[in-house]
DNA sequence: ATAAATTTTTGTCACGCGTAAAATTGTTAT
DNA sequence: ATAACAATTTTACGCGTGACAAAAATTTAT
């Protein structure tokens, strides 16, 4: 099953016979003579120049005098001393800190949405410390206990839904100024950013009815995400609109392995002949990469053309939904708007001190992404 | 574009004339007369016992007598008072802390990593804090820093690889107990555990030569991942091992979009016919998934059967290759296995005081993971 | 009941830093 | 040179915790 080689690299064993006292753990690449900086106390010795002044350095470079700035900068050139931003956390009035929690990092979208929002704090000259929930709800707590302990002048919030312990997100946000982000739980935190569900549905329905046989809607039966219920209600409604009968295909699973519920559901529903039509509008992209690979392991050809059997639709954009065989017609969740949109509505949160006198929402609304797949 | 809907839900407001001072903001869930429990200080008074010994019970409840303990016990439940892990951190002189920082983690296997391996430790009793260097070496170095600053015991750290900063990445191995995970650098590091990639590829290059025409190696001209370096290498080696030619096909592109890496340069190569053979041995299935939706958009027929163009297969069994078109026949980077076995590594580590004898290398074979594709 | 062992309390120091007031030094204007 | 002002240093305290020694209280053994 696996192999271990000892010593492989034959190079090392330097530290093998080192101590483990933390000094000598230095004594490698400490030139004699110089001290060894571990705090800011040992830092201001070394530069010449009080602890209290070095703190105000680190706080705003500007607040110290040129010849001061000269003599730190000098010293931080020899000694590469940063400050325990732990400890800065622990005891700043306003923290220039801010916590990110996302439900699924396994998820591409939230991956990328992740990305995005601690690129544009860091821009902005924030500390950001991301956390996922990893789908579970022990694990959001944990994360919100995590960021109380971590005094971030702000928060931003994708909770898991409808697995979230919702009081304890209302404690929480009452506590730290928290934007929610994608999935909305009303009334809670200071402002809300997502999409707006209906645009998806409804332009994916309109565009689906208008060159061809009405969807139907593939979903999880019980999905753990709000905004599964509100396409749900939304396609609903939009086929109502159109005078239209509204067609469910339901798929049982649990849990975020949404391409494997797509394909098995798909696989079954194929089976079965359960679509009642030709057109198949998934409530997601991931169910809808399944369901993709059932078609082909039943040599459906899918896609809008005469030859083929099945047309197939998603919504979000996913990443790979480009690469799909054929490529994913899909209504695009624009997370690099609603991400930029965030971070920067938690930057204007803070800068007002952690209150908006209204709760906001800010919906974006979808961009029709048109492939070969419907 | 978007639109704002403020006080959407008109069911809240109710903090919107709370002022900003930190008690205000915790009149509403204060059952009044009930103290406010914020240090543990403040806990230890209101559950009677002192300080000290709530320091003791949290740091191992059963070193307290019953009756105390019960008593703490009490108190918690009513006032769910939490330790502050950071202060903890910085004060105890062993933590119960592990860092794990993964290279990119918008890639889905470093995502199933990254939980895996946060899980093990949670389980083994450690809080674990997870980092993304996001690709970009100066994030990788802000999360070196950022871990020094938490004190842990021990870090599972997955680099760059190429672009990492190899000296910080050394130093900082020699404060903090470091298990170097996927990406090895010789020499760094208590130890390291990954995949075997000879046997990625030997087993890749075995099966296709077996089964038909010896496949060619597509992959990227100037990886930025050591893997796909020695994955290069071993495919040569393998070739050479049945007296054949090795046949490479290199794609231009930086960075970690791989998939359009490998869309782009299998379009190209397509139309150039630059493929000598009709089998394509993808570096990685991230390529190879690429690559398919090039093949599909050529109208090409891609498997092992009769009617079919050309035969496609990857490395890694990315979690998506269940579900392309064809499915993907991969060779199976075990990253369970590899995620369990790091986790397991790093706790003996610390168990072992931070310094292993020997720094060992344990490499998981891969396992040959035949679909339809090739 | 008394002595011995165990547990808890008290007190004090430590960690690495922010912060505020007072005392000192440096700079500029006159 | 002197006053006026700004920048800096000193001093002292705080944050929320761990760690350790000595004293006090409790439990257990005899």
């Amino acid at each position: 099953m696996f192999f271990v080689r000892a010593n492989a690299t034959g190079v090392e064993g330097s530290h093998a016979s080192a101590a483990n006292s933390p000094e000598s753990a230095h004594i490698g690449d400490l030139r004699l003579g110089e001290p060894i900086i571990r705090t800011m106390e040992d830092f201001a010795a070394a530069s010449g120049v009080s602890r209290p002044t070095v703190s105000k350095y680190f706080h705003d470079p500007g607040s110290v005098r040129k010849s001061t700035r000269e003599r730190i900068e000098a010293a931080l050139e020899q000694y590469d001393y940063r400050p325990n931003i732990y400890a800065i956390n622990q005891n700043r009035q306003l923290t220039k800190s801010v916590g990110i929690i996302v439900p699924y990092l396994a998820d591409p979208v939230f991956a990328e949405i992740a990305r995005t929002l601690e690129r544009r704090c860091i821009e902005a000259g924030f500390h950001a410390t991301l956390f996922s929930s990893h789908g579970e709800r022990k694990l959001e707590s944990e994360a919100l206990n995590d960021l109380r302990s971590l005094r971030p002048s702000g928060v931003l919030l994708a909770p898991l839904g409808r697995s979230s312990d919702r009081d304890q997100i209302a404690r929480f946000c009452e506590e730290v100024p928290t934007v929610l982000l994608d999935r909305n739980i009303a009334g809670i935190g200071e402002a809300f950013v997502g999409s707006d569900n209906q645009s998806f549905v409804s332009q994916s329905v309109d565009y689906l009815t208008r060159t061809g046989e009405p969807p139907c809607f593939f979903e999880m039966r019980n999905p753990g995400n709000p905004n599964s219920l509100a396409r749900h209600r939304c396609y609903i409604e939009a086929m109502e609109g159109h005078g239209l009968e509204p067609m469910l295909v339901q798929v049982e699973g649990e849990g975020w392995n949404l391409e494997e519920i797509g394909y098995q559901g798909g696989m079954r529903a194929l089976q079965e002949h359960s679509f009642p039509t030709d057109t198949v509008l998934c409530s997601n992209d991931r169910l809808a990469i399944g369901l993709l690979a059932a078609c082909y392991e039943k040599g459906l050809r899918i896609g809008r053309g005469s030859g083929c059997a099945l047309r197939v639709a998603g919504h979000d954009d996913h990443p790979y939904s480009r690469f799909t065989c054929p490529p994913l017609t899909t209504v695009a969740h624009e997370y690099d708007l609603v991400s930029d949109c965030g971070a920067e509505t938690l930057l204007r949160l803070i800068e007002a001190g952690g209150r908006f006198d209204d709760r906001t929402e800010t919906l974006f609304s979808a961009r029709l992404v048109l492939r070969a797949s419907a």
